[in-house]
DNA sequence: GTCTATAGAAGGATAGAC
DNA sequence: GTCTATCCTTCTATAGAC
């Protein structure tokens, strides 16, 4: 990654670097200082494309990660349409993401829950929405949404172990689980 | 919880203050100012006690956090050996907690994990070396490491969710998988 | 709309009196 | 060992020139 100065008008050079940041610092740990720097912007911009500051950024960033995800998901599910399958290939994919990027890029938005969930409740709500949505979203594909959540809860935990420990085991062990979870009758 | 000023000393009344609140609010999102007014304990103790600062108390209070989860969770295996039910219990203990707790109180470190996986190595070598514990202990009693770190992720996942929601749904949901994949032959 | 400068608060860390 | 005062940096946010 790294988005350039090039093209991009610098609204959404905003929205990309941070949310890159803020998916492998967190949000308290990300400024916007450094965020401006990342997206060669200037500062003020920051204020005039978002009036209500690093809280209405976090909120965009929060729903365009959602959506990219799910995105990514769906891919994966309409080119393999066995839950077994999808789900094995949803972790196989997220271990080769995880190896690709030095263990950096993971869930967009889970430090960021972790963090707001007892300390910002405009936050916390946002990423609620987001964790209901691709609750929802598999939730179709495995007709049982108990199950969904549990799948999900396997690939969150094991974005933290892995990148955690920096290995791709934990998520392949996840996978497995959730995938024989997934595809029993 | 809320440690009072009495009887514990100035160290540990800093050791509990900052553990309640990087459990609740995470490293960056967590300052020594506000940790000192949490302990009733003077700034300059901080770094008599912890001559490394911040960094210092985290390493202590993570290394903390993790013994006192693997004891909790090691008194729920010996009082019901059975890998499937003792899974269970861990998992509805995890519901029980996060709802009296007004979903505050989930694991010690995750929030912490994946605020320094990527920016903080010394903390992330620290952060694994936990996991790592768990998992063995784990392990060690379910007979087989790759489902060890499956139901430990599912265990750390589901807080997030859990967090993020304020719902106990994620956390049971996940500990319906993570007992009936333990208790498989 | 773009960009600079700065305010005002909070951050981590240190010095040194007691 | 306890506690206060202070340094310097960084933070979010705002004002206002261009």
């Amino acid at each position: 990654m790294g988005m350039d100065a090039t093209s991009l008008p610098t609204r959404q050079r905003i929205l990309y670097a941070t949310a890159e940041l803020f998916r492998r610092q967190g949000y308290t740990g990300t400024g916007l200082k450094q965020i401006v720097a990342e997206a060669q912007a200037p500062f003020g911009s920051v204020y005039h494309h978002f009036p209500g500051g690093k809280q209405e950024l976090a909120d965009e960033v929060i729903h365009a990660g959602g959506a990219f995800f799910q995105a990514l998901v769906s891919a994966v599910y309409d080119a393999e349409p066995n839950p077994e399958a999808s789900i094995r290939a949803v972790f196989e994919g997220a271990a080769e993401t995880l190896r690709a990027t030095d263990f950096q890029d993971a869930c967009p938005i889970a430090t960021v829950a972790l963090e707001v969930a007892s300390t910002n409740e405009p936050l916390r709500l946002v990423t609620a929405e987001v964790f209901e949505r691709w609750t929802q979203a598999l939730s179709d594909r495995l007709g049982d949404r108990d199950r969904a959540q549990a799948v999900l809860a396997a690939l969150e935990g094991a974005f933290i172990l892995a990148r955690a420990q920096r290995s791709i085991e934990p998520m392949l062990a996840a996978g497995r689980m959730a995938a024989d979870y997934a595809g029993r009758s």
